[in-house]
RNA sequence: GCUCAAGUGGUGGAAUGGUAGACACGCCAGAUUUAGGAUCUGGUGCUGCGAGGCGUGAGGGUUCGAAUCCCUCCUUGAGCACCA
């Protein structure tokens, strides 16, 4: 017991309860116990400055619930907290105050850790982990190593995302819509030597792992969209004149009789040879209009089509036809082969091109018709159709030789066999998918720990074959050109992880796409043995000059395995001791924002999917078999809550006012766990007096336990394992707002009715993974063994449920007219002879006709009458 | 523009083919109280004196029976947005 407190003071309850959870270590993970496992993980929060949000502790008692619910069916539970905890945020206070962004991050951690406590959720404490620690950091620089030395991590400096006003890189998954995914900045291409990730190499292992996992259906398609792989078709358009070859990328090879005309990208290696000297001037003007162009404006001002005409023509394979080349913006140099087979006819956007510059367009394609299968379409009498074009379904081909009558579906399989018979064609998949942009140019991040050295350097050591690198690099050497140098990228060895951040005071990154690191010169240029790897400061015999790479890894890298490091957060001889990963294998249930479905959550499979291909790990594919979002909690008037609105509510403030156990039965009780709800201020009453109403049923005025009944009476037995039934049935199924309402029938008709000590101890049981705090209090003052979220989950008895009345709804047509109680083992013949006895049921039958007669045995009998 | 999801009292929501509105907020009345607060009891979809009628975004359909299944439209939310 907390207290001798007399009434239901929540403010004493609620902070001895969790001081003794964390002194008893209540709710310690025991690795490789014989009890079944079960791993519980929420997504960790960045520590803000601005301490928890109301949002965060919907996701993470939603979780908790789970976990004492599986602990009380005797799993060994797994359900630890951490910080993901590098990023942009302590980095501009760190540029603001001169402060080393670790001092804030420890005050911002220490505030978050105080308010996750004050919420009593069942987190063993002594797997926390903290991405900028460099003990956790050493293995996400480790994983970094070992993609580099499999070829998955490369340099490259093709144009990138970069904003001005973070003075950072961004991969695409951080850009939406042209402004950056944090901070809604403005954002431009420029060419800058990047680290990027081979996540394409991955492409169709990410895809067909989605088959096998349970996560919301709008998550995996917006990883399926992300991913966008399409079948196709290359095909080789001749150029007249010349005779060099255009290949073009097609999904639908069967419209190919439809091509009309042939669309170059601006950037087209071959636009130079395809403009004729005529049209050299219009086109050149074209390609520096679209260089003017911000990608924003390329992409945002979709609704004119723009486009310059070469002069050449290209050769159809299929029937000889000769077709204009243009070169145009909407066709994008990065996608496919940079060059489209354009059918006006039949995709809408070479249809609004051909409108706008007068291009022919050719119908091929007839939608299919419910009346006849393609046998009777007549070629010749399409104007029908002309009227609806483009036309962007499956349907019927027609003007397309001997093709015509076949569907979209045979037309493909022929066109595609054709094509690789005669040489002209092969097929193809591509993907919207890129590599994902790996460095920022940032302090606050773990630093690549690669050196660079100068080109023959690396060549002799790998020829003479006394190096230590020699199996640590990718057979194809990581490498870029600076006024005339080439420079080869080399690993740091594993005993010199971690690479700490040096000490600097400068943290603002430069204009031009400088790390702040390029100032710690102290740290920058070392020297290194080539044969030992050993690392000097100073120039030695032996030694050759190297320099340090400078740019960090984005916030993402620390969150894609932080779930492996859990297992055994303190084990120093890899990312995972694998007798705790072939114990613990996987999340079982993973919860978080909905926000992260392709950022996070792609990356962080990624990982999983390619340390599982090296054998880092060896327990499952997938990392996250189960995948739920939380909905967002929107402020009092409807809507998102922000400052600027002023309808922001405080966690903390809640939690002082009402307890935590208000808190969390108030967000669980809201509505649907994935649903967008509104708080409200007075709804929190509600939950509030439910708790007092049960504290009253156990507790009297002078805070001494009350008298219960000697023996429950029916109803109060039969209610007690019906909400033992709803609430286990609807915990498992993540439905806390109907539990929650099943416990208050419950705690209404107990109020009413009284009950015995036996069921008020159930009750407790029931009430724990919602409320832990006064369930564990008034466990403790009935005498009973802490703790109450460690005994034996209570199960229902079925026989108790039955009843040996039952309530038969009488319907006329459907419609509901009386009701009547019947023995539960009446027969159809019973229940109308009793129905026929009722004045009000018969006054509606008076004077009609029976058609017929439906009954549901203890449920309707429906009358049809006429 | 395309794709997906969702529309139920004054409010949050419950019911996924069988009594629409569980549970809660709010509101009304009463009890207790010097008063307020707290607590307890009863009521509360709309309409009608009543029997009853109407009612789940709108319209249509399937069914003995539809909030629930199907079609069209409207609204809101989410995602994608020249990816050929």
């Amino acid at each position: 017991m907390a207290m001798d407190c007399k009434n239901y003071d929540f403010q004493k309850i609620e902070p001895f309860w969790q001081k003794k959870w964390l002194a008893n270590q209540t709710f310690h993970a025991e690795c490789l116990s014989p009890a079944e496992k079960y791993y519980v993980l929420d997504m960790f929060p960045y520590p803000s400055s601005m301490g928890l949000h109301i949002g965060h502790p919907e996701g993470y008692t939603a979780s908790d619930i789970l976990a004492r619910y599986k602990w009380a069916n005797g799993f060994n539970v797994l359900h630890p907290m951490g910080w993901d905890a590098f990023g942009l945020p302590a980095e501009q206070h760190a540029i603001a105050t001169g402060q080393h962004p670790s001092i804030n991050t420890a005050i911002n951690i220490e505030r978050f850790r105080t308010q996750i406590q004050s919420f009593g959720f069942a987190i063993d404490w002594n797997r926390e982990v903290d991405t900028t620690n460099p003990h956790y950091y050493r293995w996400t620089q480790w994983i970094f190593l070992q993609l580099f030395k499999h070829g998955l991590a490369y340099v490259d400096d093709k144009p990138v995302w970069w904003c001005p006003e973070l003075k950072s890189v961004l991969a695409n998954e951080e850009v939406i819509n042209g402004r950056s995914e944090r901070g809604n900045f403005p954002v431009e291409r420029k060419n800058l030597r990047q680290w990027v990730l081979k996540i394409t190499k991955y492409a169709d292992k990410l895809l067909d792992g989605l088959e096998d996992i349970d996560w919301p259906n709008s998550t995996k398609r917006q990883q399926i969209a992300w991913i966008g792989r399409s079948e196709g078709l290359e095909i080789d358009f001749e150029i007249i004149p010349g005779g060099s070859k255009i290949p073009v990328y097609t999904t639908r090879p069967d419209t190919i009789f439809g091509a009309t005309f042939l669309v170059l990208a601006p950037e087209h290696e071959l636009v130079e040879q395809t403009t004729t000297t005529e049209n050299q001037e219009k086109v050149q003007e074209y390609i520096r209009n679209t260089k003017k162009k911000s990608d924003l404006e390329r992409t945002d001002l979709a609704k004119e089509k723009s486009g310059v005409f070469t002069g050449s023509f290209a050769k159809n394979p299929f029937n000889g036809e000769q077709i204009p080349i243009w070169i145009a913006d909407y066709v994008l140099v990065s996608y496919g082969t940079g060059a489209i087979m354009a059918v006006p006819a039949h995709d809408e956007r070479d249809f609004e091109f051909a409108q706008k510059f007068n291009i022919s367009i050719k119908q091929v394609i007839a939608p299919p018709t419910s009346e006849n299968s393609g046998e009777n379409e007549n070629p010749e009498n399409s104007l029908f159709y002309k009227n609806n074009l483009p036309f962007c379904g499956d349907g019927i081909l027609v003007n397309s030789g001997k093709l015509n009558g076949s569907t979209t579906e045979e037309a493909k399989k022929k066109i595609m066999q054709q094509a690789e018979q005669c040489g002209f064609g092969r097929r193809a998949v591509k993907y919207k998918l890129r590599d994902w942009l790996f460095s920022r140019q940032r302090y606050w991040g773990e630093p690549i720990p690669i050196l660079w050295i100068e080109r023959s350097l690396y060549d002799r050591a790998l020829t003479e074959k006394k190096t230590y690198f020699l199996d640590l690099v990718p057979h194809i050497a990581v490498s870029y050109k600076k006024n005339n140098v080439e420079w080869c990228a080399i690993p740091l060895m594993d005993n010199q992880l971690p690479l700490k951040l040096p000490e600097t005071n400068i943290y603002l990154p430069s204009d031009d796409g400088e790390s702040p690191l390029v100032h710690a010169k102290q740290w920058l240029n070392v020297f290194v043995n080539p044969s030992t790897g050993e690392i000097s400061a100073e120039p030695q015999m032996g030694f050759i000059p190297a320099i340090r790479e400078t740019n960090t890894m984005p916030q993402w890298a620390g969150s894609c395995w932080y779930y492996l490091r859990y297992m055994s957060p303190h084990y120093e001889e890899g990312l995972v001791d694998p007798q705790a990963e072939a114990y613990w294998k996987s999340p079982d249930f993973y919860i978080g924002g909905a926000e992260h479905a392709v950022l996070h959550l792609l990356y962080a499979r990624f990982w999983h999917l390619f340390l599982y291909d090296i054998g880092a790990i060896s327990a499952t594919h997938e990392p996250f078999k189960k995948l739920f979002h939380q909905g967002i909690i929107l402020g009092n008037d409807g809507n998102k809550m922000s400052k600027s609105r002023g309808n922001v509510v405080n966690p903390d403030d809640i939690v002082q006012q009402y307890g935590a156990d208000s808190l969390r039965l108030y967000e669980m009780f809201l509505g649907p766990l994935d649903a967008m709800k509104p708080w409200s201020t007075q709804g929190i009453e509600g939950v509030y007096r439910f708790l007092k109403k049960i504290w009253a049923l156990y507790i009297d005025g002078e805070g001494k336990v009350k008298k219960f009944l000697a023996e429950d009476n029916a109803t109060i037995d039969r209610l007690l394992h019906e909400t033992i039934k709803k609430v286990t049935e609807d915990i498992e199924k993540l439905q806390f707002n109907t539990a929650i309402a099943q416990m208050m029938i419950f705690i209404n008709g107990a109020q009413k009715i009284g009950i015995s000590r036996q069921t008020a101890v159930v009750f407790l049981q029931l009430l724990a993974p919602f409320a832990p705090h006064i369930a564990e209090e008034l466990w403790a003052r009935l005498g009973e063994n802490f703790s109450v979220s460690k005994i034996k989950w209570p199960t229902y008895d079925p026989s108790k449920l039955a009843t040996d009345q039952v309530k038969i709804i009488l319907q006329i047509n459907g419609k509901m007219r009386d009701e009547i109680a019947v023995n539960s083992s009446a027969t159809q013949e019973m229940v109308e002879e009793i129905a026929w006895k009722q004045s009000r049921f018969m006054t509606f039958l008076s004077g009609k006709k029976i058609v017929k007669k439906i009954y549901i045995p203890g449920k309707i009998l429906n009358i049809v009458v006429k």
